[in-house]
DNA sequence: TTAATACTTAACCATATGGTTAAGTATAGA
DNA sequence: TCTATACTTAACCATATGGTTAAGTATTAA
C-alpha cells in the first residue's frame, strides 16, 4: 500500500469498514476524532492510526482547535476512484461497444 | 481483508496495481492466465496468487479449456463499489443539500 | 510413453496491517 | 500550578500480503 493521493492508496484505505464508517460519518459534516471513534469497539491509538491512513490517502484533512482535531471529508480521491470506475460501467459499456 | 464478495474484498482486490491492471485487461474481454501474466515482471505464482484474491473477491470467474485456464470479469462487485461511491458523489449530494 | 506446456500449491521470507498498552504532548479548567 | 481531557507516538504482537523458488498436477504434443 503506497501513500499520498495513489489509487493503491485510495483502495486500501476502504478495504477497512472502521475507515468506511469514518468517511460515512464525515459525509455528514466535519466531527472531532472522539466523535468519530465513539461507534467502534477499539481503542484511541487504533483510530488514531486510521485517520493516519486516511490523512495519508488524501480522504480527510483536520484542523486542530484547541485540542480538539475536527475531520472533514476530501472528496477527490473518491472522485479519482469514481472515473476508475467509470470504464467497467454498463452505460458507458453500452456507448463504446 | 475477509472473503467472499465484501465491500471489505473488493476494496482490497482494487488496492493491488498488478490486480487493477489485470481487471483492466478483462475488460476487454478474457484472456488467458498467461496472457495476463505477460505484462508484470513478477512470477506465475505471484500471479495465481492475484487471480485468487480477484476469485475471492468475485471480481473474476475462470473456465479451464484443456490447459489453458481463462479468466473472465463479473461486474457485479464493481457495480457494489459503484453504489456505495455514489452517496458522495456531487450530483448526489446536490439532491440531498 | 515421454517430454513440454500451463498452470497451482507448498514452503518460505520480508514487510504491512490492525490491534493492544504505556507513555508523551498540548490545551483547558479548577 | 496541578489535573483532566483530547489526542498522538512508541513499542509490541499476531496475522495478512506480495513476492520468491521448488515441487506437484493436468493436458497436449512428439
Amino acid at each position: 500500500m503506497v501513500k499520498y493521493r495513489t489509487l493503491d492508496g485510495t483502495f486500501g484505505a476502504l478495504s477497512d469498514p472502521t475507515r468506511r464508517g469514518i468517511i460515512m460519518h464525515l459525509n455528514k459534516g466535519e466531527a472531532s476524532v472522539s466523535e468519530l471513534a465513539s461507534p467502534y469497539g477499539i481503542s484511541m491509538p487504533a483510530i488514531s492510526k486510521h485517520l493516519k491512513v486516511l490523512e495519508e490517502a488524501g480522504l480527510i484533512f483536520r484542523q486542530k482547535k484547541g485540542r480538539v482535531h475536527y475531520c472533514r471529508l476530501a472528496t477527490a480521491p473518491l472522485g479519482e476512484v469514481d472515473t476508475w470506475l467509470a470504464r467497467f460501467r454498463r452505460s458507458h459499456r453500452r456507448v463504446i461497444n
